[in-house]
RNA sequence: UGGGGCGUAGCCAAGUGGUAAGGCAGCGGAUUUUGAUUCCGCCAUGCGGAGGUUCGAAUCCUCCCGCCCCAGCCA
């Protein structure tokens, strides 16, 4: 392959992508326009930085602009809380939208217009028809629907009565604006939808304005001709409302006629992407808020210590098609490791700890070994960490009676702590119950460093934190929230993983942690990346596990039982 | 049984008539003061199935099978 293409894979290649490019090469648009239309009713999750890497990616690839839009119809369910965190969360993603920042509502006078225009074309029409009996007589996937006995009303009367539900003269419900397609449609989306209801309720932007509101199909497609948008990506679900689409915009004096793609939205293992489940995770106090670490939103991930780079390389690498397809957890957890393998400082931190005694050291020694802030960048520099008689090892790294492969601490055998010195276990002590409490050890002087002179080699090298220099802290380690690797989004409490949250409180680890800066990651050595969470406090630190490392260990240790 | 889509490896995904990219996972091996990283190698005689067209088919045609979406005054 030669450079060129490989130049181009790089900039990712996708069906989306082709059109605009052949868009741009047959002249068809001269600038790209995209928009992220988020409606502001919850928080923006990892499905959704799918979507705004696919608009926010091509404009900045094509030379163009990507707007952020608030689809904001719907006042029952939106709040000025989500439209402030959607935009922190985009811009946390790195994008930017400059002066473009929209809100279907800033056309609410437009569209009432627009809708009036299509009374007088004699294209919509007031229908005073119950929710009840529009549904009986929409008919059903095989059957045609029937026509409104209200369809055939006068454009004078129309026009009157839709005033006077712009003026408020009528309850809730009691009438709705309707376009005049074809009850008898394949497509059910064609068969009369409804433009306006009545909603009297207050608009986090527009206030008590207005007591009708437009649907998302009379508001999205002439939000995105207004806006000049050449590109309107969403996802497969709108796919039978393109004709809808085109047909308003056809029917309309507006200024554009932009053209709706649809792409499959992503889906996850052991994830639910649902707002209404999320909600339902936050409400029902399943999880501790939207920000919770378990939670896939982007407030979550950030909390967890998952870099946005890590997201958008993500999302590289799952492709935009139009597949329903169910992306493995692995390769986002791969996304998030190389990144921070390559960032992270390394640090020693003790998860379970076991109390070492090395009866040859002097008592009340202090000293000091030099370890590396990054074994594969000498420029991210080295510290000190203190050592000393008694020590913390990983519970995990001594076995009494270790099987085939087990290459950690046992009973006579040697080890290298990193940094510090050759150690060899010569007593165990348990208690009453037959627990291994504390290992007596001795060290070999000549190993400072880690390395023995006459060239004899250990199996294992453990992380270790000294007694009396380390300092306790919490450790959150998280598990998918979901037992199953497709959770039932309709009865998703039968799936939930009553094991998603282990706390550990006896942790230890090192003074270079003491100062830890929250969102800063670290990788416990050994252990996985991590970083301090938001309730730490002076007196208590607390991490969250972003991810662990990987372990092959693990797998063979489970294999072997 | 209506309309709209989609089926390429365990999971994503390129491919648009010239003989199946890439990534994740997995499996071997080398290096290693993290059982990490890094590096090397292996991993679809096969593209939902059956026919057909063609010198040649994942790509074109026919039929069949499977999965997803639509019957909100949600988006």
């Amino acid at each position: 392959m030669t450079i060129a293409e490989t130049t181009v894979r790089e900039t990712g290649q996708d069906f989306i992508r082709d059109i605009v490019r052949a868009d741009l090469a047959s002249g068809r648009h001269k600038t790209i326009v995209t928009r992220f239309p988020p409606e502001p009713n919850g928080y923006l999750h990892i499905g959704h930085a799918k979507s705004i890497c696919l608009n926010f990616g091509i404009a900045e690839e094509f030379g163009g602009r990507c707007h952020l839009r608030f689809d904001d119809t719907n006042p029952i369910k939106e709040e000025q809380e989500y439209i402030e965190a959607i935009k922190q969360d985009v811009r946390w993603l790195g994008f930017d939208w400059g002066e473009h920042l929209y809100h279907a509502s800033d056309y609410f006078e437009q569209l009432y217009a627009w809708a009036e225009h299509l009374i007088r074309a004699g294209k919509a029409y007031v229908d005073d028809q119950t929710q009840e009996e529009m549904r009986a007589t929409r008919g059903t996937l095989t059957e045609a629907g029937t026509e409104s006995p209200y369809r055939r009303r006068s454009v004078a009367e129309n026009l009157d009565l839709f005033r006077r539900m712009r003026a408020g003269e009528f309850p809730n419900g009691a009438r709705v604006l309707r376009a005049k397609i074809d009850m008898a449609s394949g497509n059910i989306n064609l068969r009369d939808p409804v433009l306006y209801r009545i909603l009297h309720a207050e608009h986090p932007r527009t206030g008590r304005a207005w007591c009708i509101y437009p649907s998302y199909d009379f508001a999205h497609g002439q939000s995105d001709a207004i806006e000049g948008i050449t590109h309107s990506i969403c996802t497969l679900e709108f796919e039978d409302h393109r004709p809808l689409y085109d047909w308003l915009l056809d029917s309309l004096p507006v200024p554009s006629h932009p053209h709706q793609y649809e792409f499959a939205r992503l889906n996850l293992t052991y994830t639910v992407l649902s707002k209404r489940v999320l909600t339902e995770l936050v409400r029902g106090g399943h999880v501790t808020g939207w920000d919770d670490p378990r939670m896939p939103t982007l407030a979550g991930l950030r909390r967890r210590g998952v870099p946005p780079t890590a997201i958008r390389d993500f999302v590289k690498r799952i492709g935009v098609a139009k597949a329903n397809s169910i992306v493995d957890m692995a390769m986002l957890e791969f996304s998030i490791r190389e990144h921070l393998n390559k960032t992270a400082r390394r640090r020693m931190a003790v998860l379970r700890p076991l109390k070492v005694v090395i009866e040859n050291y002097p008592e009340g020694a202090n000293e000091e070994v030099e370890a590396l802030n990054h074994p594969d960048d000498p420029a991210a520099g080295t510290r000190r960490v203190p050592f000393g008689r008694e020590l913390f090892i990983e519970h995990d790294d001594f076995l009494e009676n270790p099987p085939k492969k087990f290459f950690r601490l046992a009973p006579g055998r040697e080890v290298r702590l990193r940094y510090a010195y050759f150690i060899t276990c010569r007593e165990v002590i348990k208690n009453s119950a037959g627990e291994v409490t504390e290992l007596r050890c001795s060290y070999d002087p000549a190993t400072k460093g880690g390395n023995a002179p006459d060239g004899r080699k250990v199996q294992a090298t453990l992380h270790w934190v000294s007694a009396k220099d380390s300092r306790p802290a919490e450790v959150r380690l998280y598990n998918p929230l979901f037992t199953r690797p497709d959770p039932n989004a309709g009865s998703f409490a039968a799936d939930l993983n009553s094991n998603s949250l282990e706390v550990l409180v006896a942790v230890r680890v090192e003074p270079a942690l003491f100062n830890a800066r929250a969102g800063e990651a670290v990788q416990f050595e050994r252990q996985g990346y991590f970083c301090r969470d938001s309730d730490s406090t002076p007196e208590r630190l607390v991490f969250n596990r972003t991810v662990g490392l990987r372990d092959t260990w693990a797998k063979v240790g489970k294999s072997n039982t």
